[in-house]
DNA sequence: CGTCAGATTGAGCAGCTTCAACGTATGTGG
DNA sequence: CCACATACGTTGAAGCTGCTCAATCTGACG
């Protein structure tokens, strides 16, 4: 499908990884169309099956699990060039759910036409899988994260690791991003309660950290945020390190 | 490498896709080597640039980032048939440690063979593909378990979790299986202090659900745990649903 | 018998949760 | 334009969960 506009998700491999004329243009050709998913709605749900990839053009998208008390756990925050769903390709079922935190636009690939593209080009192959390992690598860091930091610092981590996987794709400039995501969806990123997120960011502003209303956020001090957070970029992967 | 027993990672794989003969003689004959690695050592380490993966053929394994304030998350363990680095080949970088839980041997295959493999075969370039991916799932259901169960929970969900892997590969009964690890590392994994890791097994061993002596767990009563860790096995994504 | 790793205990405190109420902005129907 | 509804953010109080520090116990082993 032509005239769609790929660029978030080639500025997000090529932080990676070379990506020839020829390989963006048989993606391009490769997506068969797109979906809108407004505010809430879900793209996949556990226990499906897809029989294709979505692939994240605008808005932000979450994977999430419920668990039996009626909690969610969001597990995944996806920006515009992620290529949300490519993990069902070769998984098959869906283990949990993927919904759209903002109205989202996404594009969709087939995997009978993932399963060409692969085919005729190996390192494409290999490029879509480092984009999944991305995504597990993120998870892992979460888990750190989760692990051992304290509600502000897990915050400023979330907060801090947005700003660089948004600046990537040119959704964010040196300090500061739109964000519109409330504090009971925060809450369900980090694993807090609402009226701990509240307080929490209400210390973080407190401190001079950031800023967060009107559905954005501005990182009034980054170094005193990394520092916090003990953010370490490397689980990135960012080529010309950024990431600090 | 003939004369290896590669049947945990067979038994692995089979048990979520379908493997050949022929698959399983190339990935025989692709293994070049083992490396024995003590308790305690590493077998790469966070900045490495890896020229092979390694797979786990006995022991336990675990994947493990240091905080700067000292602190070690452990975001994965690693059961026999786990093809452990296997993600150093598309990512090149590691962005954390892989070490040794308890005495292990490994197998390794350099990237070149792996190259070779999925050239020759891109059925199984799918099958390492969803290995991976295999390990994002239980990082993700990690993150629900951190974020969403109290410290009970989540050290149940973790035992019963391990009673399955370790099932699939033959190193479980029914309810129990050789777990040669201190509390100190288990509460690395679970995010929770030595100590509190301590009283925690305590509460659960006082209900009567699980024994954990002689480095050996027994889990008593698998029905409760589940129930209490509220347990949903579909993201170990096992064939026949023994994942209850 | 001494040493050492690992397990256990107690006491006090901090972080986070829950429940419940209240504030504030925005929108909607009459 | 007002009255009300709704979504979201904020606050207070009380209590539990898990942390830290520090000491003690236990079993294995040289």
């Amino acid at each position: 499908m032509k005239g769609l506009d790929l660029s978030s998700l080639f500025r997000r491999i090529e932080k990676r990884r070379p990506l020839s004329a020829a390989q963006k243009s048989s993606i391009e050709s490769g997506v068969d169309g797109t979906i809108s998913v407004p505010t809430g709605g879900d793209v996949v749900r556990e226990g499906d099956r897809p029989a294709k990839s979505t692939l994240l053009l605008s808005g932000l998208a979450i994977r999430y699990s419920m668990l039996r008390d009626g909690k969610r756990q969001i597990t995944a925050i996806h920006v515009p060039g992620d290529f949300v769903d490519l993990h069902s390709f070769p998984l098959e079922i869906m283990d949990h759910s993927v919904g759209a935190l903002t109205d989202c636009i996404f594009a969709t690939v087939s995997h009978s036409t993932l399963e060409r593209l692969i085919q005729t080009d190996l390192d494409l192959a290999k490029t879509f899988w480092m984009l999944t390992l991305l995504d597990a690598s993120i998870h892992r860091e979460w888990l750190v994260a989760m692990g051992g930091l304290s509600a502000p610092a897990r915050t400023a981590h979330l907060l801090h690791e947005l700003l660089l996987r948004l600046r990537v794709v040119g959704l964010a400039n040196s300090d500061g991003y739109d964000f519109a995501v409330n504090q009971e969806e925060l809450a369900d990123v980090l694993g807090l309660s609402t009226v701990h997120m509240n307080r929490t960011l209400q210390e973080l502003r407190g401190q001079g950290l950031l800023e967060f209303q009107q559905r954005r956020v501005r990182l009034l001090d980054v170094e005193r945020l990394r520092d916090l957070a003990q953010f370490d970029g490397k689980y990135l992967h960012l080529r010309d390190d950024e990431s600090f």
